[in-house]
DNA sequence: CCCGCAGACCTGTAATGACAGGTCTGCGGG
DNA sequence: CCCGCAGACCTGTCATTACAGGTCTGCGGG
């Protein structure tokens, strides 16, 4: 196997193991390694790019972790035969940090954010009167480059007030509402479906109106009586599978 | 901080990082240590326990991965705050018991049922050798006769010996491992994806094969080096959608 | 009193060396 | 022809050393 690979950076402003983390997944994400094909062992890795065992396998964790190889003892490191496998953690905004950790890049772009009076799901969700001023964000978040993500948020506008000047751009929303009200969600309902998306949010994700989506439904919590945060996701499982961990 | 632990076993029966972290664990699991108060560094565990820093950062690594600890480069490792964590409350069989309580009849049929050799998929699920022996069990649920969830299910023969000629009918095969074998779950993974049927699949469900369902894949374990349990469900989510609560 | 900075402390990154133990291949004995 | 075993190869585990860079505390100058 003869591959070609960028020479590593080695002014220390990205570690070793992430670019040769990178490297590998380019390779793999291309198509170039299929399905169940091996990588190179980790001394041949470790000569290729001139780096420490260390370095190889510390590349080699994260692409297990993200479920884009799998090794086994004594055989190699492998191409995972399901295709695109990343991480999705948990919460929505936890998703994104682990995203970005595995070294991909998210932006957050807010589509829309406005005041309004609460319709009938949202009185629903929230548990408040209909007509209640609520602020409505609707964000697009994407990884790489790529749609993945279309959330319809809306809070009690009396919770948070101003939000809906915040400027929100590539911020996690929770962390605004943590730093900015002290809201802290204490718990969350989910539901999950699968749906295919209007013409108007299909062309946001940049999906066609026959591709499967995940549709997630949520609330969350302050405590028993109050309810701050209701949202609607549209989610692109093609790109990243949702993710649910029970510990 | 004046803590007290076993001393490690240096047999090589266990790596010694797993050692460690099974012990760091306990102290947190029994509220030993609180919501964010810090672990000993590196330095000092590695003196306290005899080992290197490699194996005390290998125990750490892990206990990250199962998010009981967060680490902060500067300052320390310290004890993840317990309401961020994930709780799971519907399962598989969770939703079928909410299900049976708001009055319907939920029926479980068993399709197919055999001893077979993991494939590369189950191994890597699994983590267990490929070809070792597994229990396959296909099972169809069906709420007031109509279809809901297909599920396949994968366990290693040597945790559940006999399960192959098992009776599950109408039985929950969580029930089924904890009262034959004592088998327990411990935690979770689950992915999330959504999807087309294909032919067979579609007519087990009755939908067309242009419907969208949802795709669940699990991996549940015992603990962090047995995994017992891989299944993968198809999911009618215009029946009911797929709920997670997390507290 | 406040600010800035040195130094202690901590995790992150990296290199190197060593050995255990699982996997595979090919050779040689039966 | 088959079986078993040696040896090559591979990942897993562990120890040691070194330095980069973030965090915090306390001291001293303004």
């Amino acid at each position: 196997m003869t591959m070609t690979y960028p020479r590593l950076n080695r002014d220390g402003a990205e570690p070793l193991w992430m670019q040769l983390m990178r490297a590998l997944r380019t390779r793999i994400d291309s198509g170039e390694l299929g399905p169940d094909q091996p990588l190179p062992s980790e001394a041949e890795l470790s000569d290729m790019f001139s780096v420490s065992r260390t370095v190889v396998r510390e590349a080699l964790r994260e692409l297990v972790q993200q479920r884009l190889i799998y090794k086994v003892k004594g055989r190699g490191a492998f191409v995972s035969p399901r295709k695109t496998e990343l991480r999705f953690i948990g919460s929505m905004s936890g998703s994104a940090d682990d995203l970005r950790e595995s070294g991909r890049r998210v932006t957050t772009h807010t589509v829309r954010q406005a005041l309004g009076e609460a319709d009938e799901r949202e009185a629903a969700l929230l548990q408040i009167p209909l007509g209640e001023q609520v602020v409505r964000i609707r964000r697009l978040r994407r990884v790489d480059g790529q749609p993945w993500l279309l959330v319809d948020t809306a809070l009690p506008a009396r919770l948070v007030p101003g939000l809906e000047r915040a400027v929100l751009e590539n911020q996690s929303l929770y962390d605004v509402l943590r730093r900015r009200y002290g809201l802290e969600p204490a718990a969350a309902d989910r539901w999950i479906e699968a749906v295919f998306p209007d013409r108007e949010d299909a062309s946001m994700l940049e999906v066609s109106t026959s591709t499967p989506l995940l549709g997630i439904e949520s609330v969350a919590w302050l405590d028993d009586n109050t309810r701050f945060e209701a949202y609607y996701a549209l989610h692109r499982s093609d790109q990243t599978r949702f993710y649910v961990g029970i510990r």
